[in-house]
DNA sequence: TAGGCTATGGTTAGGGA
DNA sequence: ATCCCTAACCATAGCCT
């Protein structure tokens, strides 16, 4: 309890650029998201418009904009304030629809594909190892304590699936303007950068930022489970 | 203990758009502040690439950008990331020169020339004196102690007036960058928002989120004002 | 590379001036 | 509207997997 400290939590960090590559690349990561998630809470708390645009260390483009990044790029370059003007964001919204968007959006697109791909593989590798196995069938109380385990962590697992997939679906079923930020690989250009164009109602935000074990109750009406219990495994 | 309430700490809340006006504009306040102080340390502490924008719920503007906010602009409407361009770095550095950016130099250029002017009053009054006088015409060492007092007093002030002319010369001709074809005063601008660009290296980034009640800082003078006195006493 | 864990370090809601 | 204060609440650095 005195100088020796060395507890295995946060410790603090000096303000200047971290030497270290990799913890710099896990902290950018990190801190990345903490922004998204704070600049979506101030456009929800307070209902103002916010942009973020974002460029990592290795290129990648990242941005958040409400309504919307471009529209509010454009607000700011026109110094016209995004309230005073309903009809001119219309009119902004079709207008922004350039080539490079469309290009942006595509890219983004594809990447949620191919990481739509990905989680559909483990869902098939999941159900089928559930399915040899059949214990699912079974009556729950009729399960031994490591059998109960593997069910917990495969429902876990399929409830992360079924909100992932449920978050694209609605995504990609969302208006025009509305994509999400994700983080993927967008082979198909050699625009050696990834362009994400972000803008969605604030509410729709939310899911993204629980990248943490118990994601996204809300897609599943759990409202209350609240992140009172974070280590804790149990969800039931 | 669980039931008294202390009551003075934070609370949860609910995300959702806040319903006391009053408390709105606090929280807007605050968290504004906040997320300004993230993105600076995400641009110090990852030497990346940043760009914010926020527009409050009474219309004001504030903005962020590392390197400015204008050029990330522009990156991101050209989808160019900004590390492969160095030239272009320079271009974008030399075009941003943005209307605001302008109306601080013109300022100054004013506050220049009205100085200029008192000086040269100055010195046209005391030419006249000593002209009346006519003493300077007389061999100095046939004046009397007060007179050489006036006399080196004179010269002293004439010394001076010639080197700030001077100075203003090399100023004006310095900046490669056209000065600004004349938007007028910097209050022609009835437009109701605030419209604040930011561009500093990040350790000179502090001031910005100091967006205290007056400010935009660099309209009053160029880049050296006030980089350590913004009143708030250990930000940093 | 990314995600999970945990102990801290920071941030901030609500009050009051 | 900004500053201080307190007590929570939350984010996250360093480790691990």
């Amino acid at each position: 309890m005195s100088s020796g400290r060395k507890g295995k939590g946060r410790r603090k960090i000096e303000m200047k650029k971290m030497s270290n590559e990799s913890n710099l690349q896990v902290t950018f990561s990190k801190r990345r998201s903490g922004l998204f998630k704070k600049a979506s809470e101030l456009c929800t708390l307070c209902g103002v418009d916010v942009s973020l645009v974002v460029f990592s260390p290795s290129g990648k483009t990242f941005s958040f904009g409400h309504p919307n990044t471009d529209m509010i790029i454009d607000c700011y370059l026109s110094q016209v304030p995004p309230q005073n003007n309903g009809t001119l964001q219309f009119i902004e919204a079709r207008r922004s629809a350039t080539l490079c968007e469309l290009n942006a959006q595509l890219i983004q697109l594809n990447n949620i594909l191919d990481d739509q791909k990905k989680h559909e593989d483990k869902l098939s590798h999941l159900r089928k190892a559930a399915e040899d196995q059949l214990w699912w069938a079974c009556p729950i109380d009729g399960m031994d304590k490591a059998r109960l385990e593997l069910l917990k962590q495969a429902l876990e697992d399929l409830k992360k699936l079924i909100a992932q997939h449920n978050d694209r679906i609605a995504i990609q079923g969302a208006p025009t303007q509305t994509l999400p930020f994700s983080v993927g690989n967008a082979s198909s250009f050699n625009i050696s950068h990834h362009h994400q164009s972000n803008s969605q109602q604030s509410q729709m935000l939310a899911p993204q930022y629980f990248q943490n074990p118990m994601l996204e109750p809300h897609l599943f009406g759990l409202n209350n489970m609240g992140r009172g219990g974070y280590g804790h495994p149990g969800f039931f």
